[in-house]
Parts: C-alpha cells; sequence; structure tokens
DNA sequence: TAACACTTGTTTTTT
DNA sequence: ACAAGTGTTA
C-alpha cells in the first residue's frame, strides 16, 4: 500500500482507522481531501464494495475531482459504481427510486429558488395578503428554515415562537401560507432543494423496510464540510448509520460559514456527544500556504470563541507579508488590483491562474471587470447568476419540464403564451382561478370542457387546444428520442427558435440566441457522454441532473488559464497561487445584516479565514473608502472592516499612506468622533437636490471623481447645515442631522434617519433637502 | 393584446 | 443602473 507513503502520521491514521465512528478535524489546507479520497481507496482495497460506500461532498466539483483521484488509485471501474455527490444530488436519486413511498412520481420536477418564490409569490396574491409585508423572498426563507429544521406545516402552526415572531413582523398568516406551499408543489409534483432532504426524511421515517435496505446498502458513510451540515442533513445520516455505525465526517469548524442556509456549526462540535466511542483525529500541518498567511489567519480566528482547539502551522517558507491596501474609491480598487496583477505577472512570469479576485457579495465583480477588459487580461467570473437560471435557458427547459411532468405549474405558466400564441393575461387568470376553485393544476383545467366552464373565450379555447396538442407530442418525444435531438426539436416546434433567430440581430437579442446555443451545446454534450457510458440519454435523465448543476461544477478543467473571481462562499474547497480579498469594508465585510448579531460576526470572521486561507503563495487585502452603491449618486463613506484590527501586524504590511488604526477611530462605533465639528458645511443645492437631477447630468462630474476621489465637484452652490437640522434623503426618507465631520468636500454628516437608523453620507453625494 | 412610458426595489452568502 | 412590475394608450 505505498501510496499511504505519502501521509503523514495523523493522516495515515485518519486513512487507516478501525471501523466505527471518526471525526476529523481539518485545518484549512492539511490535506483534507486527500485524506477523504485514500480514506476510500483504503476501504476499496480491503475489500469493500465501492456500493456499499455513501460520500457526501459539498459541491459535485468536488464528488468529481475526489471520484476521479480514486479512480486513479483503483481503477475506473470500481470509483465509477461509488455513490458520491452532494446531499441534494444522491438524495434526489434515491427519492425518485423510492417516489412511491411519498406520494410522488418518479418524474418529479425539481423547483428551484426562482420557481419556489414564483410560486409562493401566486400563494399570496391568491391569499390575497400583501406583497410588502409578504415579500416573496423573505417567505421563502422562512419556509426553507423551517425545512430545513423539519418544522412541518402543522408543527409551524402549534410552535409558539414563530407564532410569536410572525405577529411581530405581522405575518399571522405563515402557517397557512406554508401549508398551501407544500400542497402546491404536492399537486405539482415538485419539490424544492430544501424537500430533496425533507422528503428523505419522511422516506426514512416513515418506512422501516426502506430505511433497513439502506442502512445495510451503505455500510460506510463519509461526510466531508460536516461544519455545513444543517439538521435536515444531520438526522438522514444520523438514521443511515444507526446500524453500521460506520461515520466518517471531516470538517473544520474554523470554516462554518453556512449558517443563512440552515448549517448547524453544533453538529461537529456536538460529534463526540452523539458517539462517545469516536475516534478524533486532527490535521494541523498545512501544507498549502506560507508560514505568513498561517500565521495571519490563525491571529484571525483566535478571536472567535468556542472552537475546537487546534494549532494549524506550516513549515513552508516565510513568504511575504499579508499586503493591505488602501483606495478612494471603488474604481480606484479594481484599478490598483487589476494593476498590481498584471505588473506581477510580468516581473513575476506569473499566468492568469496564478490569480483570483475574492469578495463578499456578487455585485462586486463590475469594476474588476472593466479594468481586466481594459488591460486585456483573460478572467472568469463564478457564480452571480447561474446559467440554468437565465431567462432564455428556464424558458426552454420549462418546455422539457412540461413535457415530462404536465403538473408543473411553473413551467406551464412560463410558456403558455411564449413565444406568443394568443393566450392573454385575462385567458390565464381565468385559468388560474378555476384551477384554484376546483383543486387542479393548471394543465388539468386545460379541456375545452373546463376552458369553457372557466369562462375563457372560443378564440382563446383553439389556441389553447393546439398548445395542448404540442405538449402532449412533446411528452411522447420524450420517451422516444435521445436528450438532444427532443432539444432540438422542441426548440423548432414550440416555435422559440424562430422568435430567437428574428431577433439575433441586434446585440440583445444575440445574447438570447447565444444562451440557447449554449444550453442545447450542454445537452449534446450530455447525450454524449451518457451514449458513452451507457447511462440514459433521455430528456429526463437530463432534467434530473441539470437542476443541481451550479457553474462551479460545470467548470472545465482544460483551458482554465484566467483570473478567477467569484465571492467567498464559493471559494471554501479551493486554492490559488496569489489571492486579492477585496472590499474589506464594514457593512460589506462584516456585511450589514450581520453587524447587530456577535454570532453572524464570528461568521463572517471565520469567512474572513477562509478567504486568507485560500492562498499559497500571497495575500492582499482591499478597501476602498468610498463605494458607489445604486448608480453613482449614493454614496456611503466606508469605514475599513474591524477584521482588519484581527490581523496581527507582526504578518502584514500596512498602506504607508494612512494608519488603519487612526481611521477606525475617527469613525468609532459609539458614535463619538475625534474630529472637530463645525456646525455648518456645504451642500449641493435646488438644481441638484430638490429636482430630480437627471442622471446625465450627474454622471460626468462623479465620474471624475470614481478616478482620483477628491477632484472638484465643481458648481455646487452652499446650502448650511446645523445639527439638529431636519432632512429628507432620496432613498432613506426623513432625518435629524446629529453631527457634521469635516468641511468643504470632505464634509460627511451623520444623519438619524426615522426609518432606517444612523447613517454617514459624504455630502457631495447624498441627496439631501432641508425641511423647514 | 402589444407596445410604451413610468415607478419601484435592489445588495448577503448557495444546494 | 437596471430589471421587473404597473399603468396607459392604440
Amino acid at each position: 500500500m505505498d501510496y499511504l507513503d505519502s501521509l503523514n502520521k495523523p493522516q495515515r491514521e485518519a486513512v487507516t482507522a478501525p471501523d466505527g465512528p471518526m471525526l476529523v478535524i481539518a485545518g484549512a489546507g492539511s490535506g483534507k481531501t486527500r485524506v477523504l479520497t485514500m480514506r476510500i481507496a483504503y476501504l476499496l482495497s480491503n475489500g469493500v464494495m465501492p456500493y456499499n460506500i455513501l460520500a457526501l461532498t459539498f459541491t459535485n466539483k468536488a464528488a468529481r475531482e475526489m471520484k476521479e483521484r480514486i479512480a486513479g488509485i483503483v481503477g475506473q471501474q470500481l470509483a465509477s459504481q461509488l455513490w458520491m455527490g452532494t446531499f441534494h444530488s444522491l438524495f434526489a436519486r434515491i427519492l425518485r427510486y423510492e417516489s412511491q413511498y411519498i406520494g410522488f412520481t418518479q418524474d418529479f420536477t425539481i423547483y428551484d429558488t426562482q420557481d419556489s418564490k414564483s410560486l409562493i409569490k401566486s400563494i399570496i396574491k391568491n391569499m390575497q395578503l400583501d406583497d410588502k409585508i409578504y415579500k416573496p423572498s423573505t417567505v421563502a426563507g422562512l419556509i426553507s428554515s423551517a425545512k430545513n429544521s423539519l418544522i412541518t406545516p402543522s408543527m409551524y402552526a402549534q410552535n409558539a415562537d414563530f407564532t410569536v415572531r410572525d405577529r411581530a413582523s405581522r405575518r399571522q398568516a405563515m402557517p397557512q401560507v406554508y401549508l398551501q406551499y407544500v400542497n402546491e408543489c404536492r399537486r405539482c409534483n415538485a419539490m424544492d432543494f430544501d424537500d430533496l432532504l425533507l422528503y428523505t426524511n419522511v422516506l426514512l421515517r416513515d418506512n422501516p423496510e426502506v430505511l433497513a435496505r439502506y442502512q445495510d446498502k451503505f455500510k460506510y458513510v463519509l461526510v466531508d464540510e460536516y461544519q455545513d451540515t444543517n439538521l435536515s442533513q444531520y438526522v438522514i445520516i444520523k438514521r443511515l448509520v444507526e446500524k453500521s455505525r460506520n461515520i466518517c465526517v471531516v470538517g473544520d469548524d474554523a470554516q462554518s460559514i453556512y449558517s443563512f442556509r440552515g448549517a448547524r456549526i453544533e453538529n461537529i462540535l456536538s460529534f463526540q456527544k452523539d458517539y462517545p466511542d469516536m475516534r478524533l483525529y486532527k490535521l494541523e500541518q498545512n501544507y498549502r500556504s506560507t508560514q505568513n498567511i498561517v500565521n495571519a489567519a490563525n491571529s484571525i480566528i483566535k478571536h472567535n470563541s468556542g472552537q475546537i482547539h487546534k494549532t494549524v502551522f506550516s513549515d513552508n517558507d516565510e513568504g511575504d507579508k499579508v499586503r493591505i491596501i488602501s483606495s478612494h474609491s471603488d474604481f480606484e480598487e479594481a484599478h490598483k488590483v487589476v494593476n498590481d496583477i498584471m505588473y506581477r505577472m510580468l516581473h513575476e512570469h506569473l499566468q492568469p491562474s496564478d490569480f483570483a479576485i475574492l469578495y463578499r457579495t456578487n455585485a462586486q465583480w463590475r469594476a474588476f471587470e472593466e479594468e481586466l477588459n481594459t488591460l486585456g487580461l483573460r478572467y472568469k467570473v463564478f457564480g452571480g447568476l447561474a446559467f440554468y437560471q437565465r431567462k432564455d435557458v428556464k424558458d426552454l427547459l420549462a418546455y422539457f419540464r412540461l413535457a415530462v411532468n404536465h403538473n408543473d405549474n411553473e413551467s406551464l405558466r412560463r410558456i403558455i403564451n411564449y413565444p406568443a400564441r394568443k393566450i392573454g393575461a385575462t385567458t390565464v387568470s381565468k385559468i388560474e382561478q378555476y384551477a384554484q376553485a376546483t383543486n387542479r393544476t393548471l394543465w388539468n383545467s386545460l379541456s375545452p370542457q373546463a376552458l369553457a366552464e372557466a369562462g375563457v373565450s372560443n378564440a382563446a379555447i383553439q389556441n389553447i387546444s393546439k398548445f395542448v396538442d404540442m405538449i402532449n407530442t412533446f411528452g411522447i418525444q420524450a420517451e422516444n428520442l435521445d436528450s438532444y435531438k427532443f432539444a432540438t426539436e422542441v426548440y423548432r416546434q414550440s416555435g422559440m427558435r424562430d422568435l430567437l433567430e428574428s431577433e439575433k440581430n441586434d446585440s440583445e437579442g444575440k445574447e438570447h440566441y447565444d444562451n440557447i446555443s449554449e444550453l442545447i451545446g450542454g445537452i449534446y454534450e450530455f447525450n454524449i457522454s451518457h451514449l458513452e457510458t451507457g447511462e440514459p440519454n433521455n430528456i429526463r435523465a437530463y432534467l434530473e441532473y441539470a437542476p443541481l448543476i451550479t457553474d462551479l461544477d460545470s467548470d472545465k478543467s482544460d483551458e482554465r488559464n484566467y483570473i478567477t473571481l467569484m465571492t467567498i462562499h464559493s471559494s471554501k474547497g479551493l486554492e490559488f497561487n496569489n489571492v486579492y480579498i477585496v472590499g474589506v469594508e464594514e457593512d460589506i465585510f462584516p456585511g450589514s445584516m450581520s453587524i447587530m448579531n456577535p454570532q453572524s460576526i464570528e461568521e463572517e470572521r471565520r469567512l474572513f479565514y477562509v478567504a486568507v486561507t485560500r492562498a499559497r503563495n500571497s495575500v492582499t487585502i482591499s478597501y476602498a473608502l468610498n463605494r458607489f452603491r445604486f448608480d453613482s449618486m449614493t454614496s456611503v463613506p466606508s469605514i475599513p472592516s474591524r477584521f482588519l484590527n484581527d490581523v496581527d501586524n507582526v504578518f502584514t504590511e500596512r498602506p504607508k499612506s494612512m494608519n488603519v488604526a487612526t481611521q477606525m477611530s475617527r469613525f468609532k462605533f459609539d458614535g463619538t468622533s475625534s474630529q472637530p465639528r463645525n456646525s455648518y458645511s456645504f451642500s449641493r443645492t435646488s438644481a441638484g437636490a430638490s429636482a430630480r437631477p437627471s442622471a446625465s447630468r450627474f454622471k460626468p462630474a462623479s465620474a471624475a471623481l470614481n478616478r482620483t476621489s477628491a477632484s472638484s465637484a465643481g458648481d455646487s452652490q452652499p446650502t448650511l447645515y446645523n445639527i439638529g437640522d431636519r432632512v429628507v434623503h432620496d432613498s432613506f426618507g426623513r432625518g435629524t442631522v446629529i453631527d457634521i465631520e469635516g468641511a468643504g468636500q470632505s464634509t460627511k454628516l451623520r444623519i438619524e434617519f426615522d426609518n432606517v437608523g444612523i447613517k454617514h453620507l459624504l455630502l457631495k453625494f447624498a441627496r439631501l433637502k432641508p425641511i423647514k
């Protein structure tokens, strides 16, 4: 077993551990994936059958890579029989197989977040609730977290905490909304992401013989990134390993960053309570990063409480210090970062693939993209709108979905009049009402008789009948054609092809056309590869796989010499030579949602830790002092992130021009200011503030500001503000001036808004009006 | 019904 | 800035 020679002692012990529960605490960069890979290879070489191993990963990409590495050790034949993948994809597979136990058919549709929200929206409308209070995204979040905690609608209704919370936020009808949502999904033969886990729990809970079957099947269960599992996943695992007790979980409590989707760090913290006879293995040597990076990361995470004790260290070179750079604006930040990358590519002979730019929120990539384009550097943006969420892709997929599952209301709504076939909003709304009143799906309300009862006009009935015939034809073709042939046929017969071809000459239409080309190209590849492996290659198989794919998963490793741009969340588990962490400012990182709550701050700090530990050779942290949001009009001056103070100075190189600590103290969180106060300052007036200024008037001025930050704002006429003055702001509403700092160009106002609390506004950007 | 102008909210992170 | 939603007109 020579492959074991490459491992260090704790790694080898974990790989060759005897049966029974085991916990591997793996510090960042400590070879966690290697251990998991080799553990599986070890089991296989000791006679364990591959189909008796269940290995759960966090992303499909991680699963695919691990499978390839295992194939390299034990051969393709064995590796391909492993049950390895994400919770969602593997349990979706099991649920299709066992669908009769839970009252779905094998062809159930998976609703993505968009579908869920759109369904919730229609429920809220039907129940005549105020969609300002019942915001679909908020409601979706509440339902999702209930499901992830295994709370059913009836449990929800009886739970005092929820009742109190919902009453406080005037959402008393939440239990009914939740119930309706569940019923409606069921009627449509559809499951959302959370359902894939929830119904797995239901399946295993209510069917002892099924549970026993899977307990016998999965003799070994391995879970990666255990710190990010939620209750639903936790209970599934617990049930599955009850008999064999062969559970191996791997994770790092310091990298738990998904509590917003129900992840419970306590799962890993209390593993020992669940399995008192567990064996603990700690991987503490970091092979990835320089000493400076590891030490800097340690100095950050030290500020959190309640961790599993471990000492991560590195024997690599000491390396460069962590650089911290400061910019005046987000545009300057992008400029500096991209130029720095260019410079290092030239002087250190580095490749684009040696670099990654990581940020807290998806919206932050834009500025960098512009700079990268200017210098002509290769880059790739991950995340944001996933490919499968784009409108055109969803449209064509809706045809596929409806062909396979006629009861998929969301898909039917999308395409019943797209491309336009004279079935208008009035008609659709009549059908909706009829379906609602008679407890049918939309599809089951499309018979001529039903339509007549619904009061649909004769002309519309004709049109709908053609549509129904078409979908029925697609349903038959779905059975008989391979996925590629089917996709091209549907694209043509649905009329989408004619529509998109006719528009592909303008730049917008071109994009739509390209999206579809990419989708069909993807289906072509799916078709070929499944044909080769002998797996099903019809559209049904494609639809089982497609909704769970993210653009990270579909990244092809052949041509990947580009600079990577992604959120820190998506970067988990990846590594890069040189990492730039950008936008490290209060309200962004930590995000504004988390600053009230110490627990969230700790999670944000772990996220920061994850970001730093992605790097092998160098880390550069960047922040900007002004950031333009919601177009260039409004700017709230940024404060460098508190996390910058967490990094021990010994390991950093701070900007010469400004000392972060000094800047921080100028913006004390308690509201005191070390700056002398002025009793008045200057502001844009009448032309700028009272009449709604057109964007074109303002843009040149702010564009100039973006580049040089402190250049003149030009032609403003002075307005006097005093502490205590009442003002009104375009987006924040009414408020009172409670403090004024600086003068002239750099005047900053502290304003306590009636509805949104205290904000710092840079006077030259804020559109304020005095109230008499 | 379709084309259009106008209003509104949006920025947390993802399977 | 931008997309999505709403209302107005032909």
